[in-house]
DNA sequence: CGGAATCCAAGAAGATACTG
DNA sequence: CAGTATCTTCTTGGATTCCG
């Protein structure tokens, strides 16, 4: 597992940042996301969720009820790393403001 | 421009780290990245360059010989990011480390 | 409700040829 | 040498359906 990978299937693909943030503010549930993303459809944020465990960067817990439910969220790795996307997001404002 | 584009556009798409890495070693010119990012092609190559300029990460000058010269180097903006790239190498490499 | 499977449309990337 | 255009191939994302 290479780290270029962490950009290329995690941070660069669509609404994984948003749905990182979503998990780090404490939606958790995977219905919740999915409406609180507004537009991802629910195979995608299947997938994504997927990633982000495989990654380490989220952890999943799951609550055998009827009716089932299961949670999501950051690990110590996914909210450092969540942390450094901020710094990216302050980054580009601040280079934004400067441009022209 | 939103932030997220600069993962989506400019850090998640493929040779996109490197490239930055290379431009940033100090190798400006597209036929040398081409033979240093070894299996990228001149299409996508030229592709990711003309991204970075319109992100103002990368910098094109263009200097008007026979034969053409053109080189690239990083902005103050795309070095601030770089180095926060480097940031997740070394956050990952130490996750990588305690993993299991 | 959470998630996997299927099928289809859209976008990214590789190969090649061509221009200034 | 640098860059564009075209064509093809592969990967990603969207819509729907079904199962536990």
């Amino acid at each position: 597992m290479d780290t270029t990978d962490i950009f290329e299937k995690c941070l660069g693909c669509r609404y994984m940042v948003a749905l990182m943030r979503r998990i780090g503010e404490g939606i958790q549930r995977p219905g919740q996301l999915e409406r609180a993303l507004e537009d991802i459809s629910a195979k995608v944020l299947s997938e994504r969720l997927k990633r982000l465990v495989e990654y380490r960067i989220v952890e999943r817990t799951n609550f055998p009820e009827i009716p089932p439910r299961v949670e999501y969220r950051l690990t110590p790795f996914g909210q450092r790393l969540l942390a450094i996307v901020d710094e990216v997001e302050q980054l580009h404002a601040i280079a934004s403001q400067q441009a022209d």
